[in-house]
DNA sequence: ATATTCCCGACTATTAATATGGGGATTATG
DNA sequence: CATAATCCCCATATTAATAGTCGGGAATAT
């Protein structure tokens, strides 16, 4: 059930960017910077993320990365699935990587897993990138006050 | 979110044995047979759960391991965790591996990774080998009648 | 023209998952 | 008691996934 280092470094990052605002670019320098994220690592990640259509990108100075959609309508299950993959237990209940498997048909584990899956789906999907920064606000304010 | 091959070994082993009944021991080589887990592999994993103590054993002609407790008290989540590790997304929010680390207090992750934990692990709790075996007995009935 | 930044593909290193193998200990049975 | 079945423990090998590095090219602002 656990997070690929490199889905941290996304979604860290994505948060990042989403606290920054709508039409700034944020380059890869920016991010890494203080923190323990190897830089051109990330950028592997982030062209990724652009291929996918998460991310935007413009090259230059002052260029770099901004969010394609508003933080709202980018859920973490969105960002998981694109690197980490599947986030079904098991293929033989995934939605985006389904595969068959031989028990199929009679296997007590299935239907299970198969909630499993929901679960699972069913929160990250209900999870964006505005709910992250909502949060990280709240702390910082209960912090200076 | 995957889970291990050797996970997988691991509850479709339990839940053959389950199936068996109560006082009976089950011997690896009956359960690999005909499936596509290595013996020699699956000795290894009813160890650690012997060791944890989910199966009991017994060695020489006859033996083999059976359930340390009723199909119903033994869930998918102690078997995940105990094979697989900590369910937790990230190791901060970890009830049974829990890590400090340097973002925490002010961490945009952190809280949402710890619903995931939640959601996890509550479905995971929720979920017995008499589940399982329940479901699989209803499949079977099923197609019989 | 230059400095900044992204883009792309290849490569390496490290770690974790998966599997195999040898040989010892326990137990039932003839 | 001898034998075969079975678990027990430890070490090693194999394979695959993760994590990270590198070189050089393309786009862009100033």
């Amino acid at each position: 059930m656990k997070l690929s280092r490199k889905c941290d470094y996304a979604l860290r990052a994505l948060v990042k960017i989403a606290l920054k605002g709508d039409d700034e670019y944020t380059s890869i320098a920016e991010i890494t910077e203080g923190s323990d994220i190897p830089s051109r690592y990330l950028e592997q990640v982030f062209l990724q993320l652009k291929n996918a259509g998460v991310l935007s990108s413009k090259a230059g100075p002052g260029g770099g990365y901004r969010l394609r959609r508003e933080p709202g309508e980018i859920t973490f299950l969105e960002v998981i699935r694109l690197v980490d993959g599947p986030v079904a237990p098991v293929r033989c209940v995934s939605h985006t990587a389904y595969e068959e498997c031989p028990h199929e048909g009679d296997c007590a584990l299935r239907p299970i897993m198969s909630d499993v899956r929901e679960a699972i789906a069913g929160i990250l999907a209900g999870l964006t990138l505005e709910d992250a920064c909502r949060r990280a606000g709240l702390l910082r304010g209960a912090v200076e006050r």
